[in-house]
DNA sequence: ACTGAAAATCGATGACC
DNA sequence: GGTCATCGATTTTCAGT
């Protein structure tokens, strides 16, 4: 699908504040709130909007700990690794990579003893070999992408030195 | 900040779904609409909920390489690592780490061109001695986290075998 | 095809209990 | 925390460009 300058504004508006209402987002591009509504339809329906969540600070949910977990598997198809890491809940984000590894999982847990139990889980996975985990020592920034051409003022800034 | 379930649900439900009315959050979990926007109000303020976000599908914004870049410094305080990354855009995510390298990074880049420039931007900052990139071949599974005791039901099955 | 205007419905939100 | 009332937002319809 392709997107004009006022759809990217939108999706930029809605990255800052997803419960803007579209009467604001249109103040802000020039449009009017159904004209606005019509867009944010149409991206939602073409899947360029995937849905709207909350940023939630993780230790508040009993997150506070964090993993990236390098996984090297017998067989590499996207899908069987897929499959293997997907059932676990603490993983929250997972990719193949190149490299010595065939994928990279990131994983939240509630403390150490926890993370420790979730990468054994996953390592007694048939299709994993073996794995080489680093832990989170602190978070000090997490932002949302904005648009290669943007400047990075829509990005939410949580950063936090905590 | 001490959440009780019914907090917790709460923001399961503003997760799964950041634009849905009180109305519906209050139908879910057995609460008034006034009630539950009291609590939401309490939540953001306490700094538990940090914001609302579109979920975006990264390509259609331009951004078809991805990269995790491990990075070695002189100097490892964590403000002045955050200092060097924050300041390049294509970093969407930054956190020390334990291990060899001392932070890992988190980058979009347009294309390969563009993460080649990217990281030798990164690497070209006093506090950093030298990078080791991963380039993502795929991304499996992308999803919010759950509060620890939770089912993942609430998680957002943004998986695709792209 | 996409826009804005108008109207009806629905949600947000403050006052009060 | 619930109820109610008010105000603003959403969403449909319709017509203009």
């Amino acid at each position: 699908m392709r997107l004009d300058a006022l759809d990217q504004r939108i999706i930029a508006e809605l990255m800052r504040d997803a419960r803007a209402s579209y009467a604001d987002i249109g103040a802000q591009v020039g449009l009017s709130a159904p004209a606005v509504k019509r867009r944010v339809d149409r991206l939602r329906a073409a899947g360029v909007i995937k849905g709207f969540t909350a940023l939630v600070e993780p230790s508040a949910l009993g997150w506070t700990t964090e993993a990236y977990v390098e996984l090297y598997c017998t067989k590499t198809s996207p899908a069987e690794i897929l499959a293997c890491v997907a059932k676990h809940p603490e993983v929250v984000s997972a990719c193949t990579v190149t490299g010595e590894a065939d994928a990279l999982v990131h994983v939240l847990a509630s403390d150490v003893q926890h993370l420790e139990r979730v990468v054994e889980r996953i390592a007694a996975e048939p299709c994993v070999v073996r794995t080489k985990s680093v832990i989170v020592l602190s978070r000090l920034l997490s932002r949302a992408a904005t648009a290669p051409g943007e400047p990075a003022v829509a990005a939410a800034p949580m950063a936090a030195a905590r």
